[in-house]
DNA sequence: CTGTTAGCGCTTTCAA
DNA sequence: TTGAAAGCGCTAACAG
């Protein structure tokens, strides 16, 4: 590979000159670059870019963790970071924290000793302290979902409580007053918010929040079973259900049709993300839409106008979900 | 950040012999480690990838090409080659090529710009030609899902053909003469292949390969809702349906479930990959097991024995598909 | 086992 | 507008 030097020789100039063409940024006279231009093609020349980094402290890569590399809502996220920076000649280093303490501490340090510029992160298990702790350090950290106090400007949200509200609403609409809800694990803060816009629409409609009808899932596919299974053994009649997510919806679904429900004429049942696969799932789910890769766009936008000086970029750190109806509410007011 | 000077200095010893002691290989003495070690703890200090790749040569990074960040066909791929390559202290650094030429190109040219120690890609668009000249370069390249002339030994694969096979073979086992196939788009590999195993089982039982009962889809959802559409139309009576991939299963279960067609009595589906999603469909789809996840890790050992002598590792360029039996296929032998 | 020294390829003052 | 030169922080001969 031709170094600097050799382009420099070629063209009978000195470093300084060849690193000022490509560098576009310092005035060269279009005689020189142009002669510099010329030695760089015939000698294919690429600016080696561990030498650029380590001379400029500057390594243009922007480090990402998310809980997992499977899973349909942080492939959105990712893809939505990833064209954004990518457009921007930005390299993206990712890791995963599985949602555990430890991977998370040991994701985030393996990224900060590869001297990321910036981190983009979206962390479930460490909490506001630690995070705090760690932005004290020169790398600027970024955080999906999520807020923390004293650093809002990093964080880019979605409004999970105005969600849960509307998938409430959307159920309530159609008639329904029995309703049962399947939670996220309370410790992350959108399962929690989704549950609190989920009471609150019950209170705007007078129905009253019974314990019977909610579980504690973990947003998975076992969640929506288990929760589905509890509510089916206790006598309290429900003809809908809300669940914090679409994954545990399809598992409401599958076992309550396992035990010979009728979806969705004797079961309603509402979701939350619109993850790719809500619509294949038999009925298609109505479901909230959580714009997962958006919101990794506009991440990618805010690392770029802080650290690189995009300036014209212009952010906005929350989002709003919306309802999106397809076949699995059924309407009972008639 | 402390550097490797001011460790040497408050250790008393010199640059190397603390460079000796990050890199555990060459020898120094119990008495001199500890005193270095001490320094850095006291230090706080953490050596400079950057300043280690431009020295050594190596950046410890991996770079990783796929389709898309999205679907859980890559999500697993990537989260078996990240598992494996983080548990080695590598990183990986990820691009997405859209299964068009151009983003192809541009994001093997931006991970080679970037000193990758070495590239695992999936690649849809460039064609082997490319591919061959690519490989002359320093940097080694590792493809999933294909095989390259005399690139073999860099190749890791899945036995597609076995699993159009397989497919065929299960709904055949069950009674089912007449029998539809979806295929992928055929400039793929995997797809040729998957309908030639599927035509050698046909052939193995005796039954004629009917053009009228076969269409050539897009995988993705689309295309197994069209092909059904395209069969429907036709009077060509079929009790199955063979889908190449699992996204084509699930459209032509909807369009099916659409068009009044009980599942799986009036037709039984079985669907290729296993992803994540098959058995939340209604019914629970019965597929062919695609180990994405161990081939994804399998690549990332090849590139480890290979790049940084791991030697111990067993290679496997091959690897099997299975049956996986749920609920979409009927028995009509009775 | 340890130290000296010459780079790795580039950026960035500072002068000219 | 251009060039000279001093690093960036580390590794890897080589010598001792």
């Amino acid at each position: 590979m031709a170094t600097i030097y050799e382009v420099s020789k070629l063209a009978g100039v000195s470093l300084a000159t060849v690193s000022r063409v490509t560098n576009k940024n310092a005035k060269v006279s279009d005689t020189t670059r142009k002669k510099v231009e010329d030695a760089m093609v015939t000698l294919n020349y690429r600016p080696n870019s561990i030498a650029q980094s380590l001379a400029s402290n500057r390594t243009n890569s922007i480090g990402i963790m998310v809980s997992a590399l499977n899973g349909p809502f942080f492939g959105q996220m990712m893809a939505g970071i990833e064209q954004e920076l990518r457009a921007a000649g930005k390299h993206v280093i990712i890791t995963t924290g599985h949602s555990n303490e430890n991977d998370e501490k040991e994701g985030i340090d393996f990224l900060l000793s590869r001297n990321c510029d910036a981190l983009i992160v979206h962390i479930e298990a460490l909490d506001d302290q630690y995070l705090q702790e760690l932005c004290k350090g020169n790398t600027p950290i970024y955080f999906m979902s999520r807020t923390i106090e004293g650093l809002q400007s990093n964080c880019i949200n979605l409004d999970n409580e105005y969600g849960g509200y509307l998938a409430a609403k959307a159920v309530i609409e159609q008639g329904h007053k029995n309703i049962a809800y399947i939670s996220g694990p309370l410790f992350k803060p959108d399962a929690k918010e989704r549950l609190q816009g989920y009471k609150r629409a019950l209170k705007e409609y007078n129905i009253p929040f019974n314990t019977d009808l909610y579980f504690e899932g973990d947003f998975k596919e076992t969640g929506g079973r288990e929760g589905t299974q509890l509510f089916l053994k206790k006598e309290t009649p429900f003809s809908a259900l809300v669940c914090a997510n679409d994954e545990m919806a399809a598992g409401a679904m599958t076992y309550a049709r396992e035990h010979n429900i009728s979806l969705p004429k004797d079961l309603s049942i509402i979701g939350f993300d619109n993850i790719i696969f809500s619509r294949y799932i038999y009925p298609k789910l109505t479901t909230i839409c959580n714009p997962v890769f958006e919101m990794g766009q506009m991440a990618a936008k805010l690392a770029l106008k802080n650290v690189y000086q995009h300036n014209k970029l212009k952010i906005k750190h929350s989002f709003k979900p919306s309802l999106v109806t397809r076949d699995s509410i059924h309407n009972i007011i008639d």
